[in-house]
DNA sequence: CGTCATCCTGACCAAATGGTCAAACATTTT
DNA sequence: AAAATGTTTGACCATTTGGTCAGGATGACG
């Protein structure tokens, strides 16, 4: 049951116009570099407009922060505990990656809470993110118990995907500065690369 | 010829003490949620006596970022280009991880820097850190090309090394949210983690 | 000890910013 | 077409914040 309450049309349509504006500028200037009126300008409102839709600041940041920790591991959850176990890992890098080129604001949303402390999701990293990457992980070494998968840490391997992948999105303009590409193709570059880096380096040794 | 001019040791005492109360505060805020006063309160100072030493908010924050380009691009200058090729990219990799484990603030300050689009630093991405960079694909292609190195993209490679290791620092309340020692034990976990990660995955293909 | 340069501070300022509110304006509902 | 409900805004406010400044305190040094 979902907890949406469009009253109107209207208000949909505004809410809506609003937390887009907000992920565009506290993802490119982290929340306190953030304004109102940045926001109520990219939104196209007044001021007291968008206060009138959300009763503060931050309860557009959290907002925009909560709805989005779900979306944020839906790749993780593609894992299959059936599949094979080097693609299946493979596959997750790449939907993973996918999503730091298709939602590079969410991503550096998340990074730019998380550098700074957390301070207002720290709850949600220990609750449900733990607990999703501590079954993942389970489920990595019982494919290392089984011989079908290199003995390596689950839980850095997967940090090592999520430093990897999401570096392409909050790191862009690092990325961009040093390769040349205008376009997007680096992306599909890191694609190859990071296949075939997880490829051969989680690869079981032959029996 | 270095251009420090400390005209006094209370002068020399004091920029020391902003610059690196300054770099707690701005590691852990970012520019925009940083204020003097807190800087002024962390090196115990008052606000218009930190103004004294320096001009601006901002020249404090040029000078600290500034100051640490070349600190943080150290590791990489390590790599020789005569040494084992895997055994020097597994090195350097630690390196890199020292680093963020002996430099998590100033790894938090560039992370933030960047993320935010480096507005303050863009320059120095496209100069001097580019042609290391660039320095540094040329010895790893032309490992490569001697079939001492599997063939990856050398720049990818070294964005995943960055990725990887600075995760530690930047992301540290995520990782500690995630596993549970206190302690810094994670980070020899991740030097274990990391060395055979690269290890499997760029030792050459046997001839 | 006197004087000169350096160092420090309280008081102050202008701009920016999050937020309020009463009143005007729209839209539905009856 | 009223009445009721929902939406928008200009004017306003309190606080925070980067920065200034005149003068006082504290050295350094002959």
């Amino acid at each position: 049951m979902k907890n949406e309450r469009p009253k109107t049309r209207i208000q949909r349509k505004n809410r809506e116009a609003i937390l887009e504006a907000a992920l565009d500028v506290f993802s490119s200037e982290g929340f306190r570099g953030a304004t109102l009126d940045q926001i109520a300008g990219a939104a196209g409102l007044s001021k007291p407009n968008v206060l009138y839709y959300f009763p503060s600041k931050e309860a557009i940041y959290t907002e925009l922060l909560s709805g989005l920790l779900d979306t944020w591991l839906d790749p993780m959850r593609g894992i299959d505990p059936d599949g094979d176990p080097v693609g299946e890992i493979v596959s997750y890098v790449l939907r993973k990656l996918d999503m730091s080129r298709e939602f590079p604001r969410e991503s550096r949303l998340f990074a730019n809470e998380i550098v700074q402390g957390a301070p207002r999701i720290l709850e949600s990293i220990d609750g449900p993110l733990k607990s999703l990457v501590d079954e993942v992980a389970g489920v990595l070494q019982s494919w290392i118990d089984e011989g079908r998968l290199a003995p390596v840490d689950p839980h850095h391997l997967i940090f090592s995907i999520w430093a990897t992948t999401q570096h392409y999105a909050d790191f862009d303009v690092q990325v961009r500065g040093i390769l040349r590409p205008e376009a997007s193709e680096h992306f599909d570059q890191a694609a190859a690369f990071l296949s075939a880096l997880y490829r051969r380096a989680l690869a079981p040794a032959p029996k």
